[in-house]
RNA sequence: GCGGACGUGGUGAAAUGGUAGACACAAGGGACUUAAAAUCCCUUUCGGGUAACCGAGUGUGGGUUCGAGUCCCACCGUCCGCACCA
């Protein structure tokens, strides 16, 4: 028998067997398979070509519970596919000339050779890539029923334009407000693009989030923020000073109309109508219109901006003060998507508003006052002067009918007298806006639709579905290949059979992954979804990913899980029954003296000194070790699993994922810790291996008696059970490798007076088979090769998960501590059913307590069974 | 700018409001070995003390409580998201 474990050879020995066995086909009888469903699903990964150490986590998180799952008796699903349209595919394609297509499903090849060597227990059968025309061409067919349901609707946007390049920048691409490859300003420019009206759904996806609890709290929060659900008013000011119509208004939306009495100027956003119509004859404004246009169109550039006013010459009247009038502004902060693209300001209780009144030299009128304060002036002199507004709760001061009410009163009665001048009313308003799903780019699904001049608009018919991406397209130039293709945008109208263009736009990526995981129920289904599948398989019990889809894609799905409620395909309205977001895995930074950086395999690492200090591998020149941040390309600091899978094997980088830092929070990624979890490995595999003397025969009789050593090992044994299926049912690994370790301790340490003895081998025998059992969903190839060295025929894979003996999981005596005065004194160790007094006595004769007394008087003494004892004197 | 989270030894961390530091990594010492690797044993929060022991200690400052790493308030720092990256 090897003393070494060699996972070069174990792993793939595995693999091959599972595979055979087809041990992780789902079983999905229409009949049912008598089991309890589990659902467990990570994000499917962007097929970039090689899988990172954040794959890795992120899949063996989600083994280890489908394993666990699996051996509780579960019928699992557990699938893998990819989202694989993007616009990698087309970076790609221009700076390599390599085909979307032909660069995608190389690198999904590749990444599916890779996953498959983390030994995942993935149904591999229901794999798909959502660029098979197979996914888009019934996503295509999803969208027209979302258009027939009325979901679905045609507006203009803002876009971020590359005047140089011509072609329309995601976010990303924008950076200091110009083009990635351009180097030019971008400016905004307006596209008529399709949304998807999820801001219909706002309600009632905010109520939903009460259903999710099985939700990290801070995604719940964070979708509840980002729906920005928000009462208020809307108040109409009439506008003077405009030529023209006479019943010019104004309309501004509010979540503070008690501030009213407050307010020292209306603002519109550059993109408001009254501000396009003003520019149109006033040079000076369409001037600075443009300069606006130049920030990007992403909400953090805009609020990050500096802040920006122009003053039309119109005024507002104030609805409540005869006479008043304010001045209205054009001003960047001003977004044209929340509420109506107005605002009325009160500088002294809206941080922006007062920002802009001081630059702008604008009146600041506090209306509102801590409780304590209304009656004294020097405390909205000090805020004028002040460089903070007031945004807290407080009384409504100057404000004639509202002086003395609190806020909640105050806004509730500025919208009364608003409603009953005619002059507003109170109103909802979200924050969320419709989803713009129109791309104007070639690596996505095509939009379905032909656009026709006499007929508009017109659904491309279900029959002549997928509309399949056309593969002969360059991409020599920026902008829409499908665009400018000769011949793939004509066809005839199928409403009137004249020639018409297709659209040419293609799908948001974000649609792709919004309803994956109901195609995985059936993915050879001929239309969208197989509904008595995802009737049977839906929700996803527990669905894995990272934070940073906390809002957009979670979001996303849930809208569309109930558009596709509504239209027919599901009967489920969450798509996530319970959610994990994993952390990221960072790892230290190396640069040299020039400030370039190093990647780690060139770094050689010594200790000096008690200090670790770095140097290069090749050359040995210095090295600077820096900060710990997560894996990039840019900073180098990347891990290759293929590298540590190839020198430790798959297990121990699955070890390595699970041990220490629980799974919701970053990991470090450092050599130390992947040679201690590779070191596990041999000491599990030798603690098994070696043992076989020691063992009682498989399968024998309980002896009727134990020793006092074989006793403590069995309840360490089923104590570590126990507490290890707990940690699992919670996601808590790192806590159930404790276990493991904890166990494995305890096995080292097993001396029992006769090693010979049936309960000894016994003991032994139950405690290892135990320890390989819960290792099992998390170091799944070396727990079989325990399993099988054990004398087991049957793979654990198929193997039940054991019960742990209750009887064996109390101790009969407790030990605790003792404390006076809240300060821990001394300890003691007690039988765990003793009772109060005999407690209080027992903690009272202590030395150490008496001492602490010091003589004083008792006066109380708080008894927390099996926990505390704490005497007040 | 707005929203969210996190902060505990040299390091990763553990701790239903109840003994802070389980478990591991690193480091130091020792055993085994011709030697090395591997393995095993011991020490390891900080300060004082040979020791028993004493004092302090969970980013900072307050508060609630018999008792706070945990709950509340304020601050500091780090990270994530911000609607066309996936």
């Amino acid at each position: 028998m090897s003393t070494r474990y060699n996972a070069r050879t174990v792993e793939p020995k595995w693999q091959k067997i599972w595979e055979e066995r087809g041990d992780f086909l789902t079983r999905d009888l229409a009949g049912g398979s008598g089991k309890p469903k589990y659902y467990v699903l990570e994000m499917f990964p962007y097929p970039s070509g090689r899988i990172h150490m954040g794959h890795v986590r992120n899949y063996t998180i989600g083994d280890a519970i489908a394993r666990f799952r699996r051996a509780r008796g579960y019928n699992v699903l557990h699938p893998m596919g990819w989202d694989a349209f993007g616009m990698p595919a087309e970076n790609a394609a221009m700076e390599k000339s390599v085909h979307p297509k032909g660069w995608t499903y190389s690198n999904i090849a590749a990444m599916r050779t890779q996953l498959k060597s983390i030994g995942l227990a993935i149904d591999w059968s229901r794999e798909f890539a959502t660029c098979d025309p197979e996914y888009y061409g019934q996503e295509q067919a999803l969208f027209l029923d979302l258009l027939e349901a009325g979901i679905v609707t045609r507006r203009k946007s803002m876009v971020n334009w590359d005047p140089v390049d011509n072609t329309v920048l995601a976010n990303e691409q924008v950076i200091d407000g110009c083009g990635w490859r351009s180097g030019a300003p971008v400016e905004r420019r307006e596209l008529t693009q399709w949304f998807l009206k999820i801001s219909d759904f706002a309600d009632d996806l905010l109520d939903g989030l009460e259903t999710l609890t099985r939700w990290p709290e801070k995604v719940r929060l964070m979708q509840k923020n980002w729906i920005g659900r928000s009462e208020g008013a809307r108040v109409f000011f009439p506008i003077e000073g405009m030529r023209g119509e006479a019943d010019n208004r104004l309309e501004v939306f509010t979540t503070r109309p008690d501030t009213l009495f407050g307010a020292s100027f209306c603002a519109v956003s550059p993109h408001h109508p009254l501000a396009q119509a003003l520019a149109k004859d006033n040079p000076a404004l369409h001037d600075f219109i443009r300069k606006c246009d130049r920030i990007g169109t992403s909400e953090e550039a805009i609020e990050t901006a500096e802040k920006m006013g122009f003053d039309t010459g119109l005024t507002a009247r104030h609805p409540f003060i005869e006479g008043k009038t304010l001045p209205v502004y054009v001003a960047n902060f001003v977004l044209m998507e929340y509420g109506t693209g107005a605002i009325f300001a009160c500088p002294a209780h809206d941080q922006r508003d007062f920002d802009f009144a001081k630059k702008y030299g604008l009146p600041i009128i506090p209306v509102v006052t801590p409780k304590d304060r209304a009656e004294d002036p020097a405390w909205g002199a000090a805020l004028i002067a002040g460089t903070e507004a007031f945004t807290g709760d407080g009384v409504a001061v100057n404000s004639e009918f509202l002086n003395g009410l609190d806020v909640t009163a105050a806004k509730r009665a500025a919208i009364g007298k608003l409603e009953a001048l005619g002059l507003g009313e109170g109103t909802i308003n979200y924050r969320l806006r419709d989803w713009g799903i129109s791309r104007q780019r070639y690596w996505g699904c095509p939009i379905p639709v032909i656009h026709c001049e006499a007929c508009g608009t017109v659904p491309v018919p279900r029959a002549q579905l997928p509309v399949v991406l056309p593969d002969d397209v360059t991409f020599d130039q920026p902008g829409n290949p499908l665009d400018r293709h000769p011949t793939w945008k004509n066809v005839a109208c199928p409403e009137c059979g004249s020639p018409a263009r297709r659209e040419t736009d293609t799908f948001d990526t974000f649609v792709d992954s919004s309803w994956y995981f109901a195609r995985f129920t059936a993915p050879a289904a001929t239309t969208p979804t197989d509904k008595e599948a995802a009737d049977r398989w839906l929700p996803v019990d527990q669905y894995i990913g990272g934070v940073e889809h906390a809002i957009l894609h979670l979001l996303y799905a849930r809208f569309f899980t109930r558009a596709m409620h509504r239209t027919g395909h599901l009967s489920v309205d969450e798509p996530f029954a319970g959610l994990f977001t994993q952390g990221m895995v960072n790892h230290e930074t190396y640069r040299d003296e020039d400030g370039r950086w190093v990647p780690p395999e060139e770094v050689v690492i010594e200790t000096v000194d008690g200090k670790r200090v770095a140097k290069h591998a090749g050359t040995g020149a210095p090295i600077r070790i820096g900060s710990i941040e997560k894996m990039s390309k840019s900073k180098k600091n990347t891990i290759d699993p293929e590298d540590i899978i190839a020198k430790y094997g798959a297990d121990t980088a699955r070890w390595f994922m699970l041990s220490d830092s629980p799974p919701d929070r970053d990991v470090q990624w450092s050599d130390q810790g992947a040679e201690g979890a590779w070191r596990f490995t041999q000491r599990l595999w030798r603690m098994v291996s070696g043992a076989r003397g020691q063992l009682a025969p498989g399968g024998a009789a309980m002896p009727a008696a134990f020793g006092e050593e074989a006793m403590a090992l069995r309840r360490a044994a089923h104590q570590a059970l126990a507490a290890a299926g707990d940690d699992f049912d919670n996601l808590r690994f790192n806590r159930a490798v404790a276990r493991v370790y904890e166990l494995a301790n305890a096995i080292a340490g097993f001396a029992p007076a006769n090693p010979e003895g049936d309960d000894a081998k016994w003991a032994l025998r139950e405690a290892l088979e135990t320890i390989v059992q819960i290792v099992g969903p998390m170091m799944p190839h070396l727990a079989e090769e325990c399993w099988e060295t054990l004398g087991h025929e049957t793979p654990l894979t198929a193997t039940e998960w054991p019960v742990a003996d209750k009887a064996l999981l109390v101790e009969d005596s407790v030990t605790i501590a003792v404390q006076v005065n809240g300060k821990r004194r001394d300890e003691l160790t007690i039988a765990r059913d003793a009772d109060r007094e005999t407690v209080e006595r027992a903690a009272l004769a202590l030395d150490k307590v008496e001492k602490a007394i010091d003589g004083k008087p008792v006066r109380k003494i708080i008894v927390v069974p099996g926990k505390i004892v704490n005497i007040v004197a």
